[in-house]
DNA sequence: GATGAATGAGTGTTCATTCAT
DNA sequence: AATGAATGAACACTCATTCAT
């Protein structure tokens, strides 16, 4: 009997989307309002669901912010890892594709405010803070040394600490994150274009990474 | 009656470094427990004054941070106005020294936790971030342009946007600040030394920056 | 198909044994944890079955309290009424073998923590304390009176009130089951030997109680 | 100016009395509802006051609950220490008066209802279970146990263990205060007179623990 | 000017009960 | 009959701000 059909395949599809749902509304809503800010009631409000139903899928908040951080900031490093062991070309091409990369899947969209938002709730949920920096930041930051020191094994960069480096890089992109949900928009006309500001600096940095100017890293800048 | 004379006068100076005492105070407890997690009565009590002294100077918990960031880091700008206006030397040098200066001045310093503060409740206190962002950041970037524009017309740099330039450099000080105030000590072991990161950056900036790769600048990288 | 009829049985096996089930999970985890701090979650799932089962047996929790009182306290009063009944002997020894009786059966038992409970709960459940008063405390006072009464008529006791000597030993029953349930174990080591306080208030009694202080009952109080 | 005195004297004596009325409200409204079911917003209405008042006087709604037991209980002990200390007569009178007074100054009033409080609550909190322990009953039993001892010193009592009996008579009164306040009203018509049974209680025990039946306590006995 | 007692709005979490399946 | 996902009411405690003194 179909009557009978759909509803359980409603409640079953809704049971399997409901941690979808409240992750999501819980991004939108902390780098909106901040994680404070939001109380756990609109969250469940925007998802469609009541209060209790939230404790159902998170044990509190602070569970809540580890699952939304962990959906959408941790699950990229597996696909990079993998892009990354597969990818030919320069080290130099590897970077300008890791930084569009991570613009495009994380410093562009609502993802990015989760890095401003742990930064500043730090100091209140020290626990978010250490999962945070052991499931995004560390990776991250080992997956740039990788790809850094493959530059410098291969001959493109001069002999460097690749750790020292990568914290170059790292630096513009929580910059780029705090600014876009802390002080952009604070006073209108002083904004910059931060995808070109991205790229200035990647070029920047490859120049002065470079053994030797290479002609085409040069080119490459000077045509901007 | 003398008796009655010395209080007085011991009021009267109380009374005057009264805001002095509370400033000390706040910025004290606001960057080690953050501005939310730190309690109006808790900024009195470390000044030595009850709870509604407080409010006879200033209005609201929020005007008191305002005057936080303005004894603390407005201040500072009128100093390297006047160094940068009388420095002779060549524009990297006045680079160094002014990282140098920062980081002696702010940076290392407690001041430094304002700026992470101000970005951390920009969304809570957005009048903040406005305050902070003209009598901080604008004076600041405007300082670096002038400075990397100096070096372009001197002919030491390429042609470049100074603007974007500057961002290469406040992006790592603002990173710098974040790091030390937000996630430094989450993972024991993990950290960096701020100052060599911060030299290195600096160096790699002014290597991809030079517009021939000039002797002095490769050497002096390439001694660290 | 044997297979089907298999399952058939079990389940029709369990559904007669699933009011048993609950009612001793529901006992045990009343008395261990109290009613309020139980949740009926955990008598499900000590019996073994899901949350919605307890309610197609039990209307409410506190249906749920008062089966429990009606199975462990309400059952007992049919088997002592017989025995009483057929009782040879004393009155003093009948009394005697109705406390050792009782601490065997209820006092020494977790059934014994259904009165303190009951107690407890009587603001919040009055409707359980007048179901618990009519089930078991009437018929308990009712059976200790008409023992009294035939110590009296028998001229074993003194001519007294029966109502108001019954209260003697109730007290020390009720007594006894809230501080085993409530104080006991708060002081470790100033606790005290139940069955003992129990015998000897009872000898008390009977010594107080008796038309003359008899022989019998005086040297058996003095060999404790 | 009577103007200005006025006002400092009513404020002055507003902030001496408000833990006691703070105290009494708690007091009224734990008896009458029970400890878990008093919303600490009752009792500050009913004092008064607004609701974070309440915290600037008790650390939480559980110091409160001690606060009220050592207040309407703790109290007394000074009071009958120093009575007891001084008195003069036999040891069955000592203990007629010391009843009479509990009945009086306890038992029969609001305070009585503390204890059934206490008890209801030790499993959900037993540090007040603890604070009442060492606070009241041990005080009361050490009380009773040192009139007992001087019964038996004396040689108006038989040689027994004190300790035990002194819970003979503790047993009737934690009952009478258990009946009081959870199970009387719950059967109109089937309640007893509260004074008459503990004064037939302590007589009958005086009887039970008489060296000889002295002819003092058997026609008081008989009389009634 | 200085005090500090008083205020009261605001929120994460639990759990008995329901009901669609 | 049995399930278990969903509900939503209930509640202690904090703290910026006020104002009578």
């Amino acid at each position: 009997m179909p009557a009978l059909v759909k509803p359980t395949v409603r409640r079953e599809r809704r049971k399997q989307e409901r941690p979808g749902e409240l992750l999501q509304a819980a991004l939108e809503l902390f780098v909106e309002k901040g994680f404070a800010a939001t109380r756990v009631e609109e969250v469940t409000v925007r998802a469609g669901v009541s209060k209790g139903t939230l404790f159902l899928y998170y044990d509190s908040k602070e569970e809540l912010f580890k699952a939304v951080i962990q959906a959408h900031l941790g699950e990229h490093f597996i696909a990079w890892d993998q892009e990354f062991g597969a990818f030919e070309g320069s080290t130099a091409e590897m970077l300008r594709y890791g930084i569009g990369s991570w613009w495009e899947r994380i410093g562009s969209t609502l993802a990015g405010g989760l890095t401003k938002l742990v930064m500043s709730e730090s100091k209140n949920f020290p626990d978010v803070a250490a999962y945070y920096r052991a499931q995004v930041m560390q990776p991250g930051q080992v997956l740039l040394q990788r790809i850094l020191q493959r530059g410098i094994d291969q001959g493109e960069f001069r002999a460097m600490d690749a750790q020292t480096a990568s914290l170059s890089l790292i630096s513009a992109m929580v910059f780029l994150l705090m600014w876009r949900h802390s002080m952009s928009g604070c006073t209108p006309g002083a904004d910059f274009d931060p995808k070109a500001f991205l790229d200035t600096h990647l070029e920047t940095l490859l120049c002065g990474w470079a053994r030797t100017a290479s002609k085409r890293t040069k080119e490459r800048h000077e045509d901007r």
